[in-house]
DNA sequence: GCAAATTAATGATTTATTCAAG
DNA sequence: CTTGAATAAATCATTAATTTGC
């Protein structure tokens, strides 16, 4: 579920993303967790944008990069830039192995400049990556006893403001939950779909059978 | 691990559900629970948005609800009311498994009638309940060869606008993958540890070595 | 009759797999 | 074949429901 956080309707609120739509589905991420006080509406309705916004971040001058071709067309899925995996890839050596919700949105902030890139992206890349260190290692370890024990040295890199880095455990402990935090997000659907001409119907929720179980 | 939660709201917000129940145990009671705040909050409103306000909505009368306490925001996982549940079963039972990220939104939006529920419990629910009716199925069918295979069914639901349950498969086919939706999720430090004063420390951020192994 | 201790459920995360775009 | 994206399985953790001792 696992996975999921929020936003609304408001034009202009969630920023990501500009402009888009097409075919593309957005997510909105979102949902911090709370603690404490929720506010009051939930933010839920949020879930979907539908579209556009506003997109906010990256001020100022999207560098161009590398290539990666924004237009967007689209949309599929994320293609990273040369800057982008070198930046993920240093944060990855220096122990970060499971963002949480802050360190994930300053990431993609960060990587913002360099290219388009949403918090998911950021996400999976951390999940997939680990996967895949994990396996490699697993498979070379059956090759060859050489062990490596030596831990790489660290290396202080500094992103924009309170992010840290946890302590590091070389071998990457699975299962030290802590606490969490979450956001959610969602595609739309794929809409393609025959008609849709109807936005609200208003139909009735559940028809039936309120039992309880 | 725990999290979230909170539930707060002002009086008078859970409201709907009147009566009661109680006695009843049977399965979820309901209740409120909830605890005293962690309290962090992080910042991801920016993705939120803040309501800050005391703005609810629930109009009028608190009425007395199913019992949920809301007082205490400490948040802690969602408790789901009797009409939750009974809402989220008979979409089950109408052959919904995986929820669109559009779908989340307007079933927690019903949901949210009951009581306090986010998006994001809602996914879970369907993960959660998809895979223990699997588990359990896939138990039985080791004690007894009976099949019922009579499919239950199939109801047909409406919720609001355009959310239409997909076809059932009895089954519930996995790897059907179409757009998705998504989660994202993280830890939030324990933050019991040692000083976390300061609150921007723009810390380095990692450690270094490079190496990753 | 209660409340601590135990157990049963089930909400929330994490890890493992699979699918598919490029 | 590489790797972004998603789903399912495995776990962890917290709360409701029971049980047990006084």
């Amino acid at each position: 579920m696992g996975n999921m956080k929020v936003h609304h309707l408001a034009p202009g609120f969630w920023e990501h993303e500009p402009s888009l739509s097409l075919g593309c589905k957005r997510l909105r991420p979102l949902a911090p967790k709370l603690h404490h006080l929720p506010s009051s509406s939930f933010d839920l309705k949020s879930f979907i944008r539908p579209e556009s916004g506003p997109r906010k971040l990256a001020p100022s001058h999207p560098n161009r990069l590398s290539h990666q071709v924004e237009t967007q067309p689209g949309g599929t899925r994320w293609n990273p830039t040369q800057e982008q995996i070198g930046i993920l890839e240093t944060l990855y050596r220096g122990g970060m192995r499971t963002p949480n919700a802050q360190q994930i949105e300053q990431i993609t902030e960060q990587l913002g400049k360099y290219g388009k890139i949403e918090g998911k992206n950021v996400f999976y890349w951390f999940q997939n990556h680990k996967a895949r260190e994990r396996q490699k290692m697993k498979r070379s370890s059956l090759g060859l006893g050489h062990s490596a024990r030596i831990s790489p040295p660290v290396t202080t890199i500094t992103l924009d403001t309170r992010m840290e880095i946890m302590e590091r455990s070389d071998e990457d402990s699975p299962y030290k939950r802590k606490c969490k935090s979450w956001s959610f997000e969602y595609l739309e659907e794929e809409s393609r779909s025959p008609c849709k001409e109807e936005e609200n119907r208003t139909l009735e929720l559940f028809p039936l059978h309120p039992e309880g179980r």
